[in-house]
DNA sequence: AAATCGGGGTG
DNA sequence: CACCCAGATTT
Protein backbone atom coordinates (compact mmCIF):
# COMPACT_ATOMS: atom_id res chain seq x y z
CA UNK A 1 0.00 0.00 0.00
CA UNK A 2 1.29 3.38 -0.79
CA UNK A 3 1.65 5.24 2.03
CA UNK A 4 3.73 8.58 3.75
CA UNK A 5 5.29 6.32 5.81
CA UNK A 6 6.29 3.81 3.19
CA UNK A 7 7.54 6.14 0.79
CA UNK A 8 9.78 7.64 3.05
CA UNK A 9 10.88 4.77 4.73
CA UNK A 10 12.14 3.30 1.21
CA UNK A 11 13.08 6.49 0.31
CA UNK A 12 15.31 6.59 3.52
CA UNK A 13 16.83 3.16 2.68
CA UNK A 14 18.38 3.94 -0.44
CA UNK A 15 19.27 7.45 -0.05
CA UNK A 16 20.13 8.51 3.78
CA UNK A 17 24.02 9.38 4.14
CA UNK A 18 26.80 7.03 5.90
CA UNK A 19 26.98 8.62 9.42
CA UNK A 20 29.19 7.19 11.73
CA UNK A 21 27.18 7.18 14.66
CA UNK A 22 24.62 4.65 12.64
CA UNK A 23 27.08 2.29 12.28
CA UNK A 24 26.06 0.33 15.52
CA UNK A 25 23.15 0.46 17.83
CA UNK A 26 24.94 1.49 20.65
CA UNK A 27 23.26 3.49 23.25
CA UNK A 28 26.29 5.29 24.57
CA UNK A 29 27.20 6.41 21.10
CA UNK A 30 24.00 7.36 19.90
CA UNK A 31 23.61 9.19 22.96
CA UNK A 32 26.65 11.07 22.81
CA UNK A 33 25.54 11.80 18.98
CA UNK A 34 22.35 13.18 19.70
CA UNK A 35 23.66 15.66 22.37
CA UNK A 36 26.48 16.26 20.06
CA UNK A 37 23.99 17.29 17.22
CA UNK A 38 21.83 19.51 19.53
CA UNK A 39 21.24 22.76 17.59
CA UNK A 40 24.88 21.58 15.41
CA UNK A 41 25.04 20.44 11.96
CA UNK A 42 26.17 16.88 11.53
CA UNK A 43 28.83 17.87 9.64
CA UNK A 44 30.04 20.00 12.21
CA UNK A 45 30.03 17.34 14.87
CA UNK A 46 31.17 14.46 12.94
CA UNK A 47 35.17 14.86 14.23
CA UNK A 48 34.27 15.56 17.70
CA UNK A 49 32.25 12.35 17.54
CA UNK A 50 35.36 10.35 16.69
CA UNK A 51 37.57 11.98 18.96
CA UNK A 52 35.13 11.77 21.63
CA UNK A 53 34.53 8.09 21.77
CA UNK A 54 38.44 7.56 21.90
CA UNK A 55 38.87 9.85 24.90
CA UNK A 56 36.09 8.68 26.60
CA UNK A 57 34.87 5.40 25.27
CA UNK A 58 31.80 4.56 27.83
CA UNK A 59 30.05 5.62 30.47
CA UNK A 60 32.31 4.49 33.22
CA UNK A 61 35.34 6.30 31.91
CA UNK A 62 32.75 9.78 31.30
CA UNK A 63 31.60 9.46 34.85
CA UNK A 64 35.40 9.84 35.73
CA UNK A 65 36.14 12.42 33.03
CA UNK A 66 38.92 15.24 33.90
CA UNK A 67 36.74 18.40 33.66
CA UNK A 68 39.61 20.26 31.70
CA UNK A 69 39.69 17.20 29.22
CA UNK A 70 36.47 17.45 28.61
CA UNK A 71 36.36 21.11 27.78
CA UNK A 72 39.33 20.62 25.60
CA UNK A 73 37.20 17.77 24.04
CA UNK A 74 34.73 20.27 23.55
CA UNK A 75 36.56 23.32 22.32
CA UNK A 76 35.19 24.51 19.56
CA UNK A 77 31.93 22.74 19.77
CA UNK A 78 30.08 25.53 21.33
CA UNK A 79 26.87 25.16 24.12
CA UNK A 80 29.63 23.87 26.71
CA UNK A 81 26.91 23.00 29.04
CA UNK A 82 26.20 20.20 26.59
CA UNK A 83 29.26 18.45 27.89
CA UNK A 84 28.78 19.29 31.56
CA UNK A 85 25.60 17.92 31.41
CA UNK A 86 26.85 14.71 29.78
CA UNK A 87 29.39 13.92 32.81
CA UNK A 88 26.67 14.66 35.20
CA UNK A 89 23.98 12.62 33.06
CA UNK A 90 26.78 9.48 33.32
CA UNK A 91 27.48 9.58 37.39
CA UNK A 92 23.72 9.89 37.50
CA UNK A 93 23.23 6.50 35.75
CA UNK A 94 26.48 4.99 37.33
CA UNK A 95 24.08 5.53 40.74
CA UNK A 96 20.42 5.43 39.59
CA UNK A 97 20.18 2.94 36.41
CA UNK A 98 23.25 0.11 37.18
CA UNK A 99 25.89 2.31 35.31
CA UNK A 100 24.07 2.22 31.90
CA UNK A 101 21.46 4.30 30.23
CA UNK A 102 17.68 3.44 30.93
CA UNK A 103 15.57 2.68 28.18
CA UNK A 104 12.40 4.45 28.32
CA UNK A 105 11.89 7.87 27.13
CA UNK A 106 10.18 8.69 30.23
CA UNK A 107 13.26 7.57 32.63
CA UNK A 108 15.77 9.35 29.76
CA UNK A 109 14.19 12.51 29.99
CA UNK A 110 15.02 12.99 33.98
CA UNK A 111 18.64 13.03 33.48
CA UNK A 112 20.78 16.44 32.81
CA UNK A 113 21.20 17.59 29.53
CA UNK A 114 18.29 14.70 27.74
CA UNK A 115 15.36 16.54 26.78
CA UNK A 116 11.95 16.15 24.65
CA UNK A 117 13.44 15.05 21.75
CA UNK A 118 16.86 13.50 23.25
CA UNK A 119 14.61 11.44 25.23
CA UNK A 120 12.76 10.05 22.53
CA UNK A 121 15.54 9.95 20.03
CA UNK A 122 17.36 7.59 21.69
CA UNK A 123 14.19 5.72 23.02
CA UNK A 124 13.71 4.86 20.05
CA UNK A 125 17.18 4.69 17.90
CA UNK A 126 18.79 2.48 20.13
CA UNK A 127 15.77 0.61 21.81
CA UNK A 128 13.07 0.77 19.40
CA UNK A 129 10.64 2.39 21.61
CA UNK A 130 7.64 3.23 19.61
CA UNK A 131 7.76 7.86 20.29
CA UNK A 132 8.50 10.46 18.71
CA UNK A 133 11.70 12.61 18.09
CA UNK A 134 10.58 16.11 17.15
CA UNK A 135 13.57 18.52 16.26
CA UNK A 136 13.69 21.03 13.71
CA UNK A 137 13.68 19.24 10.97
CA UNK A 138 10.23 17.10 12.09
CA UNK A 139 8.69 20.66 12.53
CA UNK A 140 9.67 21.68 9.03
CA UNK A 141 8.61 18.25 7.67
CA UNK A 142 5.52 18.09 9.24
CA UNK A 143 4.68 21.90 8.70
CA UNK A 144 4.54 21.77 5.16
CA UNK A 145 3.03 18.32 5.13
CA UNK A 146 -0.10 19.78 6.55
CA UNK A 147 0.71 23.51 5.82
CA UNK A 148 0.88 25.17 9.23
CA UNK A 149 0.07 28.21 8.99
CA UNK A 150 0.83 29.15 12.57
CA UNK A 151 3.01 30.24 15.00
CA UNK A 152 5.28 27.11 15.41
CA UNK A 153 6.81 28.21 18.46
CA UNK A 154 4.05 28.60 20.43
CA UNK A 155 2.92 25.86 22.56
CA UNK A 156 -0.46 24.73 21.20
CA UNK A 157 1.05 24.18 17.66
CA UNK A 158 3.36 22.42 19.35
CA UNK A 159 1.15 20.42 20.66
CA UNK A 160 -0.74 19.93 16.99
CA UNK A 161 2.93 19.02 15.50
CA UNK A 162 3.27 16.48 18.00
CA UNK A 163 -0.07 14.95 18.04
CA UNK A 164 0.79 15.11 14.27
CA UNK A 165 3.91 13.16 14.23
CA UNK A 166 2.95 10.94 17.28
CA UNK A 167 -0.64 9.80 15.04
CA UNK A 168 1.81 8.94 11.49
CA UNK A 169 4.13 6.79 13.85
CA UNK A 170 5.40 3.18 12.51
CA UNK A 171 7.43 0.15 12.82
CA UNK A 172 10.86 -0.03 12.32
CA UNK A 173 10.40 2.92 14.54
CA UNK A 174 14.31 4.01 14.47
CA UNK A 175 14.28 3.97 10.83
CA UNK A 176 10.87 6.04 10.31
CA UNK A 177 11.92 8.83 13.13
CA UNK A 178 15.49 9.19 11.69
CA UNK A 179 13.97 9.17 7.66
CA UNK A 180 11.63 12.75 8.84
CA UNK A 181 14.80 14.13 10.14
CA UNK A 182 17.07 12.94 6.89
CA UNK A 183 14.26 14.34 4.60
CA UNK A 184 14.39 17.29 6.63
CA UNK A 185 18.16 17.76 6.04
CA UNK A 186 18.40 16.68 2.40
CA UNK A 187 15.41 17.29 0.49
CA UNK A 188 12.78 19.49 2.33
CA UNK A 189 15.15 22.03 3.52
CA UNK A 190 14.62 25.63 4.90
CA UNK A 191 13.93 28.62 2.32
CA UNK A 192 14.51 26.43 -0.94
CA UNK A 193 13.40 22.86 -0.24
CA UNK A 194 13.36 20.29 -3.41
CA UNK A 195 9.97 19.15 -3.73
CA UNK A 196 10.87 17.87 -7.13
CA UNK A 197 13.13 15.11 -5.29
CA UNK A 198 10.51 14.77 -2.80
CA UNK A 199 9.33 11.19 -2.16
CA UNK A 200 6.24 12.17 -0.09
CA UNK A 201 5.40 15.50 -2.23
CA UNK A 202 2.09 13.69 -3.11
CA UNK A 203 0.76 14.00 0.50
CA UNK A 204 2.41 17.59 1.17
CA UNK A 205 -0.53 19.90 1.58
CA UNK A 206 1.53 22.91 1.66
CA UNK A 207 1.04 25.82 -1.35
CA UNK A 208 4.25 27.71 -0.47
CA UNK A 209 5.99 25.19 1.29
CA UNK A 210 9.12 27.91 1.26
CA UNK A 211 7.32 30.02 3.90
CA UNK A 212 6.78 27.16 6.20
CA UNK A 213 7.32 27.13 9.19
CA UNK A 214 6.39 30.29 10.46
CA UNK A 215 8.40 31.33 13.31
CA UNK A 216 8.86 35.00 15.13
CA UNK A 217 10.98 37.28 14.72
CA UNK A 218 14.37 37.45 16.28
CA UNK A 219 15.52 40.16 18.23
CA UNK A 220 18.47 42.00 17.57
CA UNK A 221 21.79 41.35 19.10
CA UNK A 222 23.64 44.21 21.66
CA UNK A 223 26.91 44.79 21.02
CA UNK A 224 29.19 44.85 23.61
CA UNK A 225 33.28 46.37 23.39
CA UNK A 226 36.13 44.56 24.74
CA UNK A 227 39.64 45.29 25.25
CA UNK A 228 42.13 42.17 25.61
CA UNK A 229 45.49 42.22 27.04
CA UNK A 230 47.49 39.23 26.40
CA UNK A 231 49.98 38.86 28.89
CA UNK A 232 53.18 37.34 27.51
CA UNK A 233 56.73 36.65 29.65
CA UNK A 234 59.22 34.43 28.78
CA UNK A 235 57.56 32.85 25.77
CA UNK A 236 54.47 31.65 27.83
CA UNK A 237 51.17 33.28 27.93
CA UNK A 238 48.38 34.42 30.49
CA UNK A 239 44.84 32.80 30.59
CA UNK A 240 42.13 33.35 33.03
CA UNK A 241 39.70 30.60 33.70
CA UNK A 242 35.93 32.25 33.32
CA UNK A 243 33.53 32.15 36.02
CA UNK A 244 31.04 28.75 36.23
CA UNK A 245 27.72 30.58 34.91
CA UNK A 246 27.05 32.21 32.10
CA UNK A 247 28.64 32.79 28.66
CA UNK A 248 31.50 30.55 27.97
CA UNK A 249 31.28 28.98 31.51
CA UNK A 250 34.95 27.22 32.54
CA UNK A 251 36.61 28.77 29.59
CA UNK A 252 39.60 30.15 29.55
CA UNK A 253 40.24 33.99 28.15
CA UNK A 254 42.58 36.88 27.83
CA UNK A 255 42.83 39.32 30.62
CA UNK A 256 40.93 42.64 30.00
CA UNK A 257 43.35 45.10 31.60
CA UNK A 258 46.78 45.63 31.81
CA UNK A 259 49.40 43.84 34.02
CA UNK A 260 51.15 45.59 37.18
CA UNK A 261 53.82 45.62 35.49
CA UNK A 262 54.81 45.78 31.79
CA UNK A 263 57.24 46.79 29.43
CA UNK A 264 55.58 47.33 25.96
CA UNK A 265 52.64 46.32 24.00
CA UNK A 266 51.66 45.49 20.91
CA UNK A 267 48.78 45.32 19.04
CA UNK A 268 47.03 42.09 17.60
CA UNK A 269 44.28 43.90 16.05
CA UNK A 270 40.70 43.48 15.90
CA UNK A 271 38.27 40.94 15.61
CA UNK A 272 33.88 40.59 16.12
CA UNK A 273 32.92 37.26 17.17
CA UNK A 274 29.13 37.07 16.82
CA UNK A 275 27.20 34.64 19.32
CA UNK A 276 23.13 33.92 19.06
CA UNK A 277 22.24 36.62 21.86
CA UNK A 278 25.76 39.10 21.71
CA UNK A 279 28.26 40.16 19.79
CA UNK A 280 31.68 40.73 21.32
CA UNK A 281 33.94 43.88 19.07
CA UNK A 282 37.06 42.72 20.39
CA UNK A 283 40.80 44.48 19.81
CA UNK A 284 43.40 42.91 21.51
CA UNK A 285 47.16 43.82 22.67
CA UNK A 286 50.21 41.75 23.31
CA UNK A 287 51.81 43.11 26.43
CA UNK A 288 54.98 41.96 27.90
CA UNK A 289 55.19 41.65 31.81
CA UNK A 290 58.66 41.75 33.20
CA UNK A 291 57.20 39.56 36.53
CA UNK A 292 56.03 35.80 36.85
CA UNK A 293 52.87 35.14 37.87
CA UNK A 294 50.44 32.19 38.15
CA UNK A 295 48.42 31.47 35.61
CA UNK A 296 50.63 31.39 32.55
CA UNK A 297 50.89 28.21 30.47
CA UNK A 298 53.55 27.46 27.47
CA UNK A 299 52.00 27.41 23.89
CA UNK A 300 52.19 23.94 23.62
CA UNK A 301 49.75 23.39 26.91
CA UNK A 302 47.38 26.11 25.93
CA UNK A 303 47.51 23.72 22.01
CA UNK A 304 46.98 20.22 24.12
CA UNK A 305 45.10 20.99 27.43
CA UNK A 306 43.49 24.39 28.06
CA UNK A 307 39.80 24.61 26.50
CA UNK A 308 39.85 27.92 24.77
CA UNK A 309 36.70 29.49 23.02
CA UNK A 310 36.40 30.53 18.94
CA UNK A 311 36.03 33.87 20.28
CA UNK A 312 39.72 34.39 20.99
CA UNK A 313 40.78 31.94 17.87
CA UNK A 314 41.96 34.69 16.09
CA UNK A 315 43.97 36.59 18.08
CA UNK A 316 45.61 32.93 19.39
CA UNK A 317 46.60 32.94 16.07
CA UNK A 318 48.25 36.06 15.75
CA UNK A 319 49.81 35.74 19.02
CA UNK A 320 51.06 32.37 17.80
CA UNK A 321 52.98 33.93 14.83
CA UNK A 322 54.12 36.57 16.98
CA UNK A 323 55.61 34.30 19.24
CA UNK A 324 56.84 31.92 16.60
CA UNK A 325 59.08 35.04 15.03
CA UNK A 326 60.87 35.82 18.63
CA UNK A 327 61.71 32.09 18.86
CA UNK A 328 63.41 32.55 15.19
CA UNK A 329 65.50 35.53 16.22
C1' DA B 1 6.72 32.61 27.09
C1' DA B 2 11.08 34.56 26.68
C1' DA B 3 15.91 34.59 27.34
C1' DT B 4 20.17 32.23 27.48
C1' DC B 5 23.72 29.46 25.59
C1' DG B 6 28.33 28.76 20.42
C1' DG B 7 29.74 28.33 16.40
C1' DG B 8 29.71 27.85 11.58
C1' DG B 9 27.48 27.08 6.93
C1' DT B 10 24.53 29.15 3.55
C1' DG B 11 21.71 32.14 0.37
C1' DC C 1 23.90 40.66 6.39
C1' DA C 2 20.01 37.16 8.32
C1' DC C 3 18.80 32.64 9.07
C1' DC C 4 19.23 28.10 10.83
C1' DC C 5 21.04 23.92 12.66
C1' DA C 6 19.03 15.98 14.87
C1' DG C 7 17.53 21.72 21.78
C1' DA C 8 17.88 22.08 26.90
C1' DT C 9 17.58 24.86 30.75
C1' DT C 10 16.76 28.91 33.35
C1' DT C 11 14.22 32.95 34.30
Amino acid sequence: MKTMQNELLEWYAKNHRDLAFRKDQDAYKIWISEIMAQQTRIEAMLPYFERFLILFPNLTALANADDEALHKAWQGLGYYSRCRNLKKCAIECMKRFHGELPKTKAELKTLPGIGEYTAGAIASIAYKEKVSAIDGNVIRVFSRLYDIQEDVTSIKTRRKIESLVDRSLVQPIDQYNQAIMELGALICIPKVPKCSACPIREFCQASDPASLPIKPEKKKRKKEKKVLYVWVHDGRVHLNKRKATGLLANMYEFDEKLPAHYESVVSLGEYTHIFSHVEWEMQANLVYTNKEDSGFYAMDEIENEIALPSAFKPFYERLKEVIFDEEKN
